[in-house]
DNA sequence: CGAACTTTTGACAAGCATCAACACGTGTGG
DNA sequence: CCACACGTGTTGATGCTTGTCAAAAGTTCG
């Protein structure tokens, strides 16, 4: 049965086995669609969220915005991922969800996904983990934005991004759509536009990545995992080592 | 009922509310209690945890190496705190957890917490709100590392941990012990010992905190709290928000 | 074709890092 | 009890990475 949630259930079952019977129960939540473009908000700081939101296409990112006005990217959302479990279950947004592109969300009621989560454990248990893996992802980029360099940082995000996008199953070969412009990435890496510029630079003539507006390729990914200080065991793909109840 | 699990179980019914049945099932855990040194491993990045760990009393930090060799602690824990809900549902560790200062530790098979957690959903709510909540804490240290300035960083590290240990009923007043080294601070906040001890030497003459060795005393909180951009929003204190189910 | 973004370039400034000592307190062993 | 080593805090001089300011060139879209 292929439902609009099914990118979603896809996610969630990437990690834990989940049994026909969950599946149904997933599926039978009551949801909305709705298109949103590029830059509109999902939810603010402060908001009292009511729903929660999944990503069905498109691009989101998760920011604060800190005292002397500048902004921090905190995370970055593609497809199949949950927007909102944060923001819902802690009863009040601590950051703020946004577009990066045109998309769609599925709405469900907050309520509606606790409700499943405590009556069907492995739904429950396979969101947490999500929560936790995305725990992991800030993790990482603390340490990438307080202890690596320009070049680093931005290396680290290009190949954060390739394994992403190819597990969720949305790039293949060494290209992909990233839609950020640079003032974006400044924010993701704690840099600013300018110097993300000269830094893109110094990636492409070293041979690393091409890139053009809104594609990037990398021409030579062990370079640039190397310069990246890249190992994806924090993005915990697929094994489910532990998890079994 | 007094047990050695109370300072965590305290902290997990701080935003939750919790039956006398689940009370008992969680105090019902089994456990051995171990003592530990300053600096002693707790879990190293790799490893494969079977148990889960409760800090009891002292200071525990989570950290990461990276590439040029240089470290970020991710963030830094008190009594009461859960260290490996994070390693020990993900199945494989992605980052180091250290004590501080030396301290109690209590130990239960993560198996163990796992089932207890989907036998008493109340308890993995709170468990997963706990776990969401260091989520929060981690954006917010993104935000701290990435787009403050070396002042305000630092004076921002002093509020959260002003914070936490009143709310954890582990400080009064305005002082608190502190047991961190200059290192640890600068690793902390992405900088260098040595900027760091520039720094607080500049929040000293500012009149904003007195600190000596292992003590720290705020005396001006409005002052620094507006210099480190502080905010206890993302702490989540207390109140459930929409957390009933 | 023009308006609004985005990318790019250049010159310059500044915050923070690096390197190198020195001072201080604490614990240890002779 | 003193000498010494060691970890931590402090200070100074210098340099580099990155930020800031300003403006031009390219891109997208109505």
């Amino acid at each position: 049965m292929e439902s609009v949630l099914s990118p979603i259930l896809r996610k969630l079952s990437r990690r834990t086995a989940l049994t026909q019977s969950d599946r149904a129960a997933f599926l039978a939540l009551p949801f909305t669609v709705k298109r949103l473009n590029g830059g509109s908000h999902i939810m603010r700081e402060g908001d009292e969220p009511v729903d929660c939101c999944g990503l069905l296409s498109g691009y989101a990112y998760r920011h604060k915005i800190v005292g002397n006005g500048s902004r921090q990217i905190v995370s970055i959302h593609i497809a199949g991922d949950l927007l909102d479990l944060q923001n819902s279950l802690l009863g009040v947004a601590d950051h703020n969800v946004q577009m990066l592109t045109a998309g769609e969300v599925a709405l469900t009621p907050a309520r509606a996904v606790r409700e499943l989560a405590f009556a069907h454990p492995a739904i429950g248990r396979a969101m947490w983990i999500e929560t936790l893996v995305d725990g992991s992802i800030f993790r990482e980029w603390i340490a990438n934005v307080g202890r690596r360099d320009a070049r680093s940082r931005i290396a680290h995000l290009l190949c954060e991004f390739a394994v992403r996008l190819r597990s969720a199953g949305l790039s293949e070969g060494s290209s992909y759509e990233l839609p950020m412009t640079q003032e974006q990435i400044a924010d993701a890496t704690g840099l600013t536009p300018i110097h993300v510029n000269r830094t893109l630079q110094g990636l492409r003539v070293s041979g690393l990545i091409t890139s053009n507006r809104r594609t990037v390729t990398i021409e030579d990914w062990a370079g640039l995992a190397k310069v990246g200080d890249f190992s994806a065991a924090y993005l915990h793909p697929e094994s489910a080592g532990g998890l079994a109840l």
